[in-house]
Parts: C-alpha cells; structure tokens; sequence
DNA sequence: TTACTATATTTGTATATACAAATGTTGTAG
DNA sequence: CTACAACATTTGTATATACAAATATAGTAA
C-alpha cells in the first residue's frame, strides 16, 4: 500500500505524519476485509469479538464489564451489542445470582458452531492480509507497535 | 503498549491475530488522542482532513469527488461532513460555472486561521504519540506497513 | 429535438458509536 | 433501620458512518 497513491497526493508528506496516515489506512483496510468476511454471517466485527471473548471464559459465563475491558474496541453500550447477538440465539443473559447488579452472558451451542464457520473466514481473510509479511517481518511489526 | 495488557487476556495470542489486533488499538489510540486534540476547536478528524486538502490546493477550488478522492478515510457523505464546515465559516462551496454538476469548495481566511491553530494541536499530539520511535524506526515502520 | 447513458452530488434510511444521565442494586456509616 | 455513596448496567440522545436511491446536469446518438 502506497500512502501518496492511496490518498492522491504528489507532495511529500513529514514522516510522522506519514506514519500516521500509514497506519490509519492500513487499519481501515483490515476493518474494511473484516467486515466483508463476516457479512455472510450477519454479524459485525464487535459482535465477533465479543462471540471469541465468550468462548475464551470455557464456559465461565461473562459479565458486562469483563467484555468491556477484553473488547478491541472498547465501547459503552455493550448492551445493545449483546441484544444483538441474543437476538441471534447466539448468547443467553440471565440475571446474576450473588450479585443481582451484574448479568451473565454466555456463549450458546448454536453460538459456537456459528463462531466455528466465522473463525474460518476471518483466519482465511486475515492470512490474505497479512500475506506478503514474513514471520520475522510481523514480529518486527509488533515491537515497532509496542512503541505506542 | 501491550497487547495482552489492553485486552486483558492471559493466553498467548497467535502472531497473524495479534498483528492486526496490535494494529486496530494503536489506530485507536491515534484517532481518540487526535480526536482529543481537535476537540478545543470543534471539528472532527474527517474535517480537519478535508481542511487540510483544500489548503493543499493552493488557492484552487476543490469538487467534492476530489476531496473524497483525498480523504483518509473514504466516505460517502462528504456533502454533510463539508455542511458543517459550511455552518462554521471554515469553507465556501459554489457551483461550477463551467459544469453545472459540480460543486467548487474553498478554504476561507476563517478557515486559515482555524487550521493552522490545528494544526499545532495536531503535530504536537502526533510527536507525543510517535515519541518512543526514533526516525529510522518510523521508516522501518512506514516499509512494514506497505507490504498491506 | 428526443431518448438514453454517464457523471456529480445530494438525500433517505438504517446502523454504529460516543457521552451523559437514569435505573436498580449493594455495601456501609451512623 | 435509614441515608448515602459506590457499583453495574441500561437507556436517551446526538452525531457519525455506510449503503442505496434520488436528483440534476451533461454528453451523445438517432
């Protein structure tokens, strides 16, 4: 991806901008391939992630908050995510018990067979990305991210 | 910043999975401590970013096609992003005499003066966050993230 | 001229997101 | 026990964004 020909310009542009014009596209595009390759399931890449932070607890149901802090993007209506995927039959949300504050979430079987179908998508689609980076190259992308 | 850490996971992470979710929250931080940045002034990353194409026109006028050609982030509603700039004084927007399809947007003096106040929010928030990487690092960064 | 196609922008609508306020529950000081 | 602060989640509202359809203008072939 060339920065000066995906933003259309032929002025050099200062390298810390350019680095952050670099990442911002870069991570539009994955958005962008992430989503594409989730649409055939119907859900966005935030009810994805909350679907993978589900079934990470092995069976541990969830609260709000835990999903809060694991999500990618952190976000205050997680409500209404969660009301999604319910809808979807892929998470159930009872009161908790001890603490009638707090809800459980869990991920459901027909919630897991879904997310099983997603992992293969979003695996191909992220390989697809990812593919002319060498280990070493993405490992050194990942110190060079550590910088932030 | 640590991947694990912001996500709050124990478990290792595949390096494909984790390079792009290392990604997404280093964007993320860019675009709210950018967003943060803007905020004294009101306008938004997208039209600070349109703000800085006109200027780059050096005086010519803009079409709305061209702004979306320029624009970081791809959008189809440039009409209402440049509204509110309209509202603010910051542009002027007239139809082309010569075709009458086409709209010619300009930067105000108004508009100079708010983005080059801006602008200094924006480097200096840029060098914060690109503080830790020395130049030869940002290279090495800008040649990683080509290879997407 | 008329009909048709392409171009440039605008608008409608649905969904997403951010932020603040509201609701309901719990723990605790007096 | 009561009042009050802290907590966990939900809801309201405004704004942002994505996508498709609508509008208006221009170019072109018959």
């Amino acid at each position: 991806m060339n920065v000066e020909a995906v933003i259309k310009t032929k002025t050099a542009i200062p390298l810390p901008q350019r680095t952050i014009i670099h990442l911002t596209l870069v991570t539009n595009k994955i958005t962008e391939e992430l989503g594409n390759a989730l649409k055939p399931y119907g859900v966005s890449l935030q009810q994805f992630n909350v679907l993978r932070i589900l079934r990470g607890q092995q069976g541990k149901p969830a609260h709000m908050s835990t999903l809060n802090e694991r999500m990618v993007r952190k976000m205050s209506n997680t409500t209404r995510l969660v009301d999604k995927l319910l809808l979807k039959g892929y998470v159930d949300r009872v009161v908790c018990e001890s603490n009638r504050r707090k809800v459980e979430i869990n991920i459901t079987n027909k919630g897991m067979d879904a997310l099983r179908e997603m992992d293969k998508a979003v695996t191909a689609s992220e390989a697809d990305l990812l593919a002319e980076l060498t280990e070493d190259q993405m490992k050194a992308l990942n110190l060079l991210l550590d910088k932030f």
